[in-house]
DNA sequence: TATGACATGTAACTATTGTTACTTATTGCC
DNA sequence: GGCAATAAGTAACAATAGTTACATGTCATA
């Protein structure tokens, strides 16, 4: 695990305290499409992304999804934060976007490391930080974008998290996570293709 | 100052840190409608609410507006946290929803206290904590909501704030928080009062 | 290759929201 | 009182998004 760990955390963390993540971290990797946190449940532990992409989801009283954004190499889980410390439920569920690595740090050493090293705290602060930015940039999507906008930024995301302009997903799944209907995503879709900026196939899309 | 401070925030930090807090931290009294905190400025201290009541916007590229929350009394604002730690430009606006009284932390104690005192690291923990948790329910609001739902959800939380059920709303002002057009609002504050949810007045509103 | 499951295309219609335009109060102020 | 500014009511229409229904295409596999 160490050289992930230092690959990915050496400039933000000091020797020490990698030291420590590396004791007492575990390593875990994920496949594609595995459910990392679930609505209601309770978190024990703090996920490091090392590496891949993970979605985070709302859902709405009849079980329907929103997509709020996408946590990638570097990043943790704000929510888990609070979760680990308030000991509440979470709120949202997060889902393995691409095969993932991450490092779980156990609960016990948030509070410890928060007094502990500077670095930390800093870390929780700007993670904290990120997650409420893009927090702010979803509901601009939201709020201030027409759908077929909403589309577009949608599939740049996808492309970029995945580093490939092929975004293999169905008009289904796209619906799903702009929480809206199969066929408003199609008809969209084949709207953008008019206008040459998609090129649609059975599976999967691409961006041009 | 001292009176407030405990009133307020005795049962969240120890002697020690309210007597820094006091100390250090000055008193600000703001009317309703005094701008707190503007999009791209830069902020140098951090307010603990005293009483009284914030609203925190966004804008939008046409520099309409959009409400995304409440502050109330013990909150403070987590956008200013990561302003603050991070020397970014605030996100958000900030304008008293009612008179308001503060306390202005400035910036320097942040670091410091947070190493020193669990309970300030808590309490800006909660804090985050909050904010995210108040952002999400933006978000269900916004994507999961119909107009007529999000305006009486709006109304009843207008009411709760100020602690009356009588609105000092216009139209149009209302129609500037959700984002949408005044004509909008009356129509469906019309069918809202139809259904006798709501009267009707000049410059105001009684919820019933 | 026949079949069923899934993915997509599309028409037709409804519902919701946004826009324009005009009217009718209400209020403060000269 | 007369006037201007502001607030609110409402009709008519446009634009966007959601829904239903059905046709067609693709693919795995029995």
């Amino acid at each position: 695990m160490i050289q992930e760990l230092i690959h990915n955390y050496s400039h933000l963390f000091e020797k020490e305290l990698l030291n420590e993540i590396n004791q007492v971290g575990t390593f875990k990797e994920v496949p594609e499409g595995d459910k990392l946190i679930e609505i209601g449940q309770y978190v024990r532990s703090m996920p490091l992304l090392v590496s891949g992409a993970v979605k985070i989801l709302r859902e709405d009283n009849d079980g329907d999804e929103l997509l709020l954004y996408f946590l990638e190499k570097g990043d943790t889980c704000a929510m888990t934060l609070t979760c680990c410390l308030g000991q509440t439920k979470s709120e949202i569920r997060a889902i393995a976007e691409t095969d993932a690595k991450l490092i779980m740090i156990p609960i016990e050493k948030m509070e410890e490391w928060s007094a502990k090293y500077k670095s930390w705290r800093n870390f929780v602060f700007e993670s904290y930080h990120n997650r409420l930015n893009e927090l702010l940039e979803t509901i601009d999507s939201i709020a201030f974008l027409k759908m077929d906008e909403r589309l577009l930024k949608y599939l740049n995301e996808k492309a970029r998290i995945s580093n490939d302009n092929i975004i293999n997903s169905t008009h289904q799944e796209i619906a799903y996570e702009l929480h809206t209907s199969r066929v408003v995503i199609s008809r969209l879709l084949k709207k953008l293709e008019n206008l040459g900026k998609v090129e649609l196939h059975r599976n999967h899309i691409v961006l041009k």
